[in-house]
DNA sequence: GAAATCATTTGACAAATGTCACAAAATCAT
DNA sequence: ATGATTTTGTGACATTTGTCAAATGATTTC
């Protein structure tokens, strides 16, 4: 087994310990990737049959609102990437794009998919990455409904200051929902 | 089994058939409920063993920000109510309270959760609900960070016209993220 | 059914943010 | 290194939205 294998495995199965058997039967649809900057992993509106692991790396996914880039997300060192439209083996409704070279994992989820009705490890370590993605999703949610600008902008810089370090200030404002003057003028302070 | 029953199973195990034995599982744990109007489900920062499902009523889930109610979500027929956060065993963020007087299913999480590691089609079935869970959270999400206030209001409108008949425009307005005088304003055109 | 409470609408004004234009700074490619 | 491109910052002004206050309309309660 590749030994970045194991980062995600053991990410993802904190409730569970996972059998050989499972091990096996799940690295079977792994790979590994090394991508460069500006490649693009997954496009809009299309479906994808996998979903990615950042080992190492920087990645964003956005869609387009009457022409510009909207973007949704930033994902780095641990994080999960991919569509949950595409697990439901509906289009992807974002594009999702490296900022940085990265290295991947990617997961086959045509082929992993299935295994959930079949061994109950798989089911409830598929499980564990939902969770995880709507308790995600939720925080975003509260993050982004219900907190003025500026205080958004205090919070991502207190709880991802990497992201800072790492990715434009155009695409954390477009995060953010803010033009990117108004996010400068934040920042004069 | 309660015939309410077998709409909220039916509900979420539409990728498999469960078999007498899971129903009969799952159902050990299923209770109806009649509740008035202002009956408070889940209070914000309590731990609370119970999860719901909607059969016939109104629901609404908030949170206090500086001692004023911001809503996140109403809840009508055949919808989940409950929280994630409770399901991991943390303290829910938001109070859950009816907004009609209701009839719902309740689940005992504390109960039905560990089947998930012993029954796979309870696994399966849990997964449904958190996927299906996560899907309209990435709406919501999508929804509230992407659109100009009266695009907001023309696609709530579009996609959920009942929440205007029944939920006090008050509740909307704080859920889209505007004053209700805005709303009100952008429904005089 | 009258009183009390709650929900909605409207006006006037202030504050926050967007837009457009351009300049400065940083980064990239050759 | 240097020129080109991308990213960030700043000013002036328009637009949107929030806030406060008051009036009207609807619903609940006794």
């Amino acid at each position: 087994m590749d030994i970045l294998f194991k980062t995600f495995l053991d990410h993802f199965s904190t409730n569970q310990k996972l059998s050989e058997k499972t091990i096996a039967e799940i690295c079977n649809h792994l790979s590994v990737l090394n991508l460069d900057k500006k490649h693009i992993l997954i496009k809009e509106n299309q479906r994808h049959d996998f979903a990615y692991f950042v080992v190492k790396g920087a990645v964003r996914s956005y869609y387009l609102k009457d022409g510009v880039e909207v973007n949704t997300w930033f994902a780095l060192e641990n994080d999960m990437v991919g569509s949950l439209h595409n697990f439901k083996d509906n289009p992807s409704r974002e594009t999702i794009e490296l900022i940085e070279n990265s290295t991947l994992i990617s997961i086959n989820l045509k082929q992993v998919k299935p295994l959930m009705f079949s061994n109950i490890q798989i089911a409830n370590f598929i499980n564990a990455i939902i969770e995880d993605y709507a308790l995600f999703l939720e925080d975003k949610f509260y993050f982004t409904q219900m907190m003025s600008s500026i205080d958004k902008y205090l919070i991502l810089l207190d709880k991802e200051p990497q992201l800072f370090q790492r990715i434009p200030l155009t695409y954390i404002a477009s995060f953010l929902g803010i033009s990117r003057e108004t996010l400068s003028r934040l920042r004069a302070k």
